[in-house]
DNA sequence: CGAGGCCTTGACCGCGGTCAATGCCCGTGG
DNA sequence: CCACGGGCATTGACCGCGGTCAAGGCCTCG
């Protein structure tokens, strides 16, 4: 879940009462995980949200021994497979460190639990899960509208900061497309 | 908003207080429409959610003069355009009936100040919200790891239904194909 | 009977994928 | 300090899926 429209969910997050914020960090913990690690893995259900304190993920699926990145997560970002998590069914994506990550880890149970008992907890749920969605939506939008040098082209005025951190074979399929094709499309002006 | 999981959402409404019912009610007006009606104009914000009580209904966005069909609604099914229903912005998408259509129409604002005074609500709409991210999460997949014929194949299995009762064209673009190339696909075989 | 909407069929072609060879950079060990 | 190996990116040759354009068939309805 990309924080690109961090304010709203700040906001709301802030004028949480300190007892809410003090009853959400004791079902939370932080941890930390080197370069290659796995914060999960195909087929295991995602029972935790993994909140980015450091570093750089991203989540994946497998299509016949080739991997697809579906998503890309920086400081700030929440890390899950949201299928999975929602539904609590094992997972069809993995979600891999690039980098040495710290992450604010927090159970999916407990959370549940949480939020009847401050139903705000709802609301910054249901916000999170929109902002999400409208994500989704865009990419969805931009994957039939566009074709791969503009997709390449909208990545690199929208995340460039993204292609000096994360290796192209990641971010050709991310953008849906071979790595040769991206590099055809990169060596062309 | 296919309503493939309905079994949740209506335990959940059918738990609900008469009095969060009848308010709900309140905000709400059934209203009918033809065939070739709009619930929602391209560059109109998505003001109103439309629950379809009986007929079809499409959404789509042009592209270069050609329409792309981005979702079909049943009955049951609730019509909008989620990117432009959460942040009150222009859609990009229209949404028009196919047959004769009965829609139950919410407000949008009405709805916004109701689930403040009824946080069982929110939980409706976090439900409802998760199930479409569900839902598009699994499109997504499906247009990344299958080909057109079996993208077809997998909505004859699905919803058999839905080839008796909307037109090819529409069909077609709602799989990403063109009319030509799901025409072929079905006459093989 | 004619017109228009919808679907089918044919001919053609281009985007982007695949396979394979080569290049480049960097870390490790002799 | 250089040599080697592995990981990642580039480049070239080829090709197939599915799109486009155009013509023709088949209903339905006035």
């Amino acid at each position: 879940m990309s924080n690109f429209h961090t304010e709203k969910i700040n906001q709301l997050i802030n004028a949480f009462p300190p007892n809410v914020k003090n009853a959400f960090d004791l079902i939370s913990s932080v941890k930390n995980f080197k370069k290659g690690d796995f914060l999960l893995y195909e087929e295991e259900t995602c029972r935790k949200s993994f909140y980015l304190l450091k570093g750089i993920a991203r989540k994946f699926y497998r299509k016949e021994n080739k991997e697809i990145t579906t998503e890309l997560y920086f400081t700030g970002d929440l890390a899950i497979s949201f299928s999975s998590y929602v539904l609590q069914q094992p997972s069809r994506e993995s979600i891999e460190c690039l980098t040495e990550v710290s992450v604010s880890i927090t159970d999916y149970a407990a959370f549940q639990t949480l939020k009847q008992q401050f139903p705000k907890l709802i609301e910054l749920d249901l916000l999170m899960t929109e902002l999400y969605t409208v994500w989704l939506e865009s990419r969805m939008f931009e994957f039939h509208t566009l074709n791969a040098t503009q997709r390449y082209e909208r990545l690199l005025q929208q995340s460039p900061h993204l292609l000096q951190q994360v290796q192209l074979t990641h971010i050709a399929s991310y953008l849906g497309i071979s790595l040769e094709t991206l590099s055809r499309i990169r060596a062309k002006k």
